[in-house]
DNA sequence: CTGAATCCATGTCGATACTG
DNA sequence: CAGTATCGACATGGATTCAG
């Protein structure tokens, strides 16, 4: 890299980042962007779930035990908004809503297995040390 | 995988991952868990430049624009007490911290960038489909 | 079946001031 | 230098009720 080491424009492992996220913009980092959107309550699991195959909206719904149709609505919308997630509607009756992953959200499966991976080998001693240090 | 297909416990990836969450213990979800631990404000850009080499308090605070001691020393109690970073204090006058990266820490360095890079990779039209949506 | 509307509890974060 | 204490603003998520 031919840029110096001043400032604070950081490397997480030999990738460049754009960090650090100048002041009121942090929104702007698209790494913690797309962390912050991934990781609230219900979005991973409906990521996972329809990177197996399309699901219909109450086919999710009674796939997730405890998400209520107003989070799962929510969540959806947030995902198709980000260009993740795609709904097609069947003018049926009663009428059914298909969702699926787009390209884009198929994309991001790979680099959320290898965080995922990593969780589920290291959450153990995650907890062990939380537990002691509580 | 011996297990068929009931129930909803699924994949991102090629990998089996333990969901669906039981009611009410969202939390046990490893996945989940380390994602909320790191996707929130100012984590990521911490464990960065941890990652580059240990810093002392004031270094980091120096570093980050706009984040308060408050804020500086909330975020490292967590992730020391979730085993990711440690803290050594040199006493001195006056006193000196030093927080570097555990072993656990640093291992997460190499799944985090996976995703970083996929997030630089996908921001720009991540936005697009969110402006045009909005 | 696929949602929308409303209200409320809790969590996250910032601002400000103070301390050993 | 390396924090702590207090307060309040805003975001996230749940419960309940209603609708096309």
């Amino acid at each position: 890299m031919s840029t110096g080491d001043t400032g604070v424009s950081a490397s997480l492992h030999d990738h460049r980042l754009p960090m650090p996220v100048p002041v009121g913009e942090y929104d702007r980092c698209p790494v913690t962007d797309v962390l912050r959107r991934v990781s609230d309550k219900w979005t991973l699991l409906l990521i996972t779930l329809l990177g197996r195959h399309p699901h219909r909206f109450n086919e999710l719904h009674r796939a997730v035990e405890g998400l209520s149709p107003r989070m799962l609505t929510r969540t959806l919308r947030v995902l198709e908004s980000d260009g993740l997630v795609e709904r097609e509607v069947f003018p049926t009756l009663p009428p059914s809503v298909e969702y699926r992953l787009t390209p884009l959200g198929a994309s991001l499966l790979e680099p959320l297995s290898a965080l995922a991976e990593w969780a589920v080998a290291h959450h153990a001693e995650i907890v062990a040390v939380r537990q002691r240090t509580a």
